[in-house]
DNA sequence: TTGACATGTCGTGACATCACGAGATAATGG
DNA sequence: CCATTATCTCGTGATGTCACGACATGTCAA
């Protein structure tokens, strides 16, 4: 009944670990959200003109922004009213060039 | 009220695009399914043998396979009574990398 | 202090995702 | 045919995600 193993070698990752790496991509994966951080890899920014550019209202922004500070993507300052906002996690840029590859361009 | 304007060029996207990224993304963004598509980039597998090594009934595969298809990631033959999947994106080597390379390592 | 501005928080309802079980379909061998 | 194996489909209930409005907090300038 069983057929021929396939001789390859399988690729390793503990479950947890990809529970945590489909967690981070789930995070990664909403328009808006990848809008962020395309921007935020060129520079700083606030709430406010994050949430301009993205056309949403600030406080929907702040949410977004919010849950990818949770999560290790951004880091932010206050500066009197505002709250600039930027890229923490290193490997962002390369997975961002992945996904600018492949939709984006 | 108004700060000095962000001189940095602002990267390129339509809405829709970063939509569609971020539709696939999040097709990509489940732990299960991951797992697929790290066995698939190392050769080919059946439905059963995709599901075992998941640690998941053979329909539930059989539903994330289905979906993976769907967004073009995976195609399939049959052969006999089994069905064999592939990978068709050619993107999703170099993007599987850069998550192995953030969580998987 | 007051008022305006920038951001953050919370509750709610609409909608999507998920795993599961029951059953359908397809292919093989006796 | 009939039984078995492999895959697929469908309905359902639990859970999660989302945008929105209302409101709270924090900051500054007059």
């Amino acid at each position: 009944m069983n057929m021929k193993p396939n001789l390859v070698p399988k690729p390793t990752g503990s479950p947890a670990a990809f529970a945590e790496a489909a967690e981070c991509l789930k995070i990664l994966a909403h328009p808006v959200r990848l809008r962020f951080v395309q921007l935020l890899l060129h520079g700083r920014f606030t709430v406010g003109e994050l949430a301009e550019d993205a056309g949403v209202p600030d406080n929907v922004a702040s949410e977004h922004l919010r849950l990818m500070q949770r999560c290790g993507f951004f880091t932010s300052q206050r500066e009197g009213r505002r709250v600039y906002y930027q890229v923490a996690e290193p490997h962002l840029k390369q997975l961002m060039e992945c996904v600018e590859a492949r939709f984006l361009h």
